[in-house]
DNA sequence: TTTCATAGAATGAATATTCATTCTTGTTTA
DNA sequence: TAAACAAGAATGAATATTCATTCTATGAAA
């Protein structure tokens, strides 16, 4: 078995474990147990278990932003743009649950807050999608004039709860409630 | 002091140090030390730190819903209710910062999921203004015929994502902008 | 009024457990 | 053979809960 193998073994180990069991469910030894290797190792691959979590989180989260950019309607309307996101987003949680979940307990954890604070007070760097969409809908005049993190949380926020209600069978997300969400969503941000 | 003084102590010390610190980041020994008791008597009024953290929370919620009745327009139509619905919701959590945030650990806390399960399956029982709100809309067709638990998405995630960025200095909410985030919200289920 | 007895409230040191991390030893690879 | 890798036992710190003991308030007896 090659470095790199063992490696994503502790990965995806620990992402299940976290997912299904939130952070502090889910020990170290758990962990290797599951991964099929000795405890120590995993302190070979990650200096500790802070570490661990937020390279789960980065893992991930590209995989994710580069689901969203297949395919991505460059230069279409707005309107176009958004409902790529937000359906985007809801195909490719439905179909991950334990990345969902892994997410939602990441958010909620002190890493999140982290992570959120740089994201939207580093204008510059990173290339996001939505931000992109964000500053398209203002200067075109789409899109309320209002704060760009409350642009996320009216374009955002009702996604994953419906994706969570989803996986929490409250709902059942198809096609058609699919587009529901996200034109409700539309309807709440466009002028 | 009185017994129940004793009890109210413990309550507010660990509300707080939960909201500032997390469930896992508040010791009982660090509760006892800020309620001013010995760490034992804590044990005299709660079975044990499970118990302690659910009491916590149907406090706060009754508090918060009993603040959220006031003055609620009984029969006026549906879209006065949703208004004084939502900017109740904001006026009271921006208030009470710390509350806010027990409210939101304690739902991405696996306590959390068994409430809202209760919650949304329970038709009988409680008397929920939100979803009294929600048959009457459909009843009169004013909002978009979704389920019930999608109506709560789009409905209150906005507010509570709004309020957490408040909260974190991301947007600062005042009347001006709780009415657009209510009407934003309204707008994403109104027909 | 003062003294004593009692109930039960309160305490916090002691216990038992859990868990991240380190260390020692053995194994594989180069 | 030397160097890197892996395993899992050992360590020590943290922490929820228990329980033997102390304290306090009330009221009866002297």
């Amino acid at each position: 078995m090659s470095k790199t193998d063992k490696r994503n073994d502790i990965l995806n180990a620990a992402m299940t474990l976290f997912a299904e069991q939130g952070f502090h469910g889910a020990p170290m030894a758990q962990i290797s147990e599951r991964a099929g290797v000795g405890a120590g190792t995993i302190y070979r691959y990650f200096k500790n278990r802070d570490v661990l979590i937020m390279e789960i989180h980065t893992t991930l989260f590209d995989k994710f932003t580069n689901h969203l950019k297949e395919r991505y309607p460059h230069g279409r309307p707005v309107r176009e743009c958004f409902f790529h996101i937000g359906k985007g987003i809801i195909d490719y949680f439905i179909k991950q649950p334990l990345e969902f979940r892994y997410n939602e307990q990441f958010h909620h954890s002190p890493y999140g807050l982290e992570v959120r604070r740089n994201k939207l007070t580093n204008t510059t760097g990173e290339h996001d999608i939505v931000l992109e969409l964000y500053e398209k809908g203002m200067e075109y005049q789409v899109i309320k004039p209002i704060p760009m993190a409350l642009f996320f949380d009216l374009a955002i926020a009702p996604i994953f709860w419906a994706v969570r209600d989803h996986h929490q069978g409250f709902i059942k997300i198809d096609n058609a409630l699919s587009e529901t969400i996200v034109s409700s969503c539309w309807d709440s941000i466009r002028i």
